[in-house]
DNA sequence: TGCGGGTTGTTATATAGCATTACAATTTCC
DNA sequence: GGAAATTGTAATGCTATATAACAACCCGCA
């Protein structure tokens, strides 16, 4: 059972304000206030797929796979940020589970196509769901037009 | 030498949207614009703090010593979020370079005091004017407006 | 047409950053 | 005064990730 924890305190991992302590100008530097905030998403993510043993990267990469069936592993890993062996865990934790499969590609030897199975179609589907709802709930002390300007914002800065 | 990589493509941990791939609608799950704009943070802070061997956890651990002299190690895990042998990491880290220094406490035989040293200071000191003008450049394409809305914005999913 | 250089998936290996657990010394609370 | 909690620490392990090396393969070019 990893899910018992005697929960004296915040859980490590996620980032709680100590009260009584000075955080210097910290709120004053993007880069703060950003790694918090994503902190605080990564915390609803895991809450809305408690028992569903799945990260946001593994769940990216199904976003990807479903969106770009045939996709090579290379290019998968390059839309993930990682190296190329990174991509290969991934690809092995979704087969072993069902959720995707290789095809040969009859257009290069060497590479695979990548595709999600029916289940991992479902499985995405129901992701999709839970990940939508939470990030309403996550988002709840945002008006609709807030939440918008935030990811335009958010968008600009990682374009 | 570290530093030295082939620097094919993009190094791995950055995100770069690679050209002609579908990204289903990622970009619609608040989550993933804030890890996306998150990393694009980390990598402007290490590209402000070349050469420096210095890490995002590192300079808030830093700063919090600065603001809090005397703080205890268990609370400067509790403000980093980290488990407390966590803290002991930073802060070996932070005496071995002569940055920081642990003093007997007087009101607790148990628990050490954090200080930074007066070379921890003026480190500090030389990192806030990294970081601060890198959070300018990091964040230009925004004006002096939009960057306010966005951090008020975060403090209010973080908060 | 064959050859050299780049690409792809894969394996092995290493590392960083964490958490967890256990422990002794100490403080705090009843 | 004794039980329970806290503090720093060490030992251990896990997870995610990078790097390097390799064989099979593709592609452009002499």
């Amino acid at each position: 059972m990893k899910t018992n924890r005697k929960a004296r305190g915040p859980r490590p991992g996620s980032i709680v304000r100590v009260a009584g302590l000075s955080y210097g100008d910290l709120d004053e530097h993007l880069g703060y206030v950003l790694r918090r905030a994503q902190l605080a998403g990564f915390d609803a993510f895991h809450r809305a797929t408690t028992g569903i043993d799945v990260s946001p990267a593994r769940y990216t990469a199904m976003v990807i796979v479903r969106a770009n069936p045939g996709l090579t592993q290379s290019a998968l890993s390059g839309a993930l940020g990682t190296a190329r062996s990174g991509a290969m865990t991934v690809v092995d934790w979704l087969e072993d589970r069902g959720l995707a499969e290789r095809r040969n590609l009859p257009r290069d030897a060497r590479a695979w196509g990548l595709y999600l199975t029916p289940r991992g179609e479902s499985m995405l589907r129901s992701l999709n769901r839970k990940v939508r709802a939470n990030d309403a709930r996550f988002a709840a002390r945002l008006t609709a037009a807030e939440r918008a300007t935030l990811k335009m914002l958010l968008g600009k800065l990682a374009g």
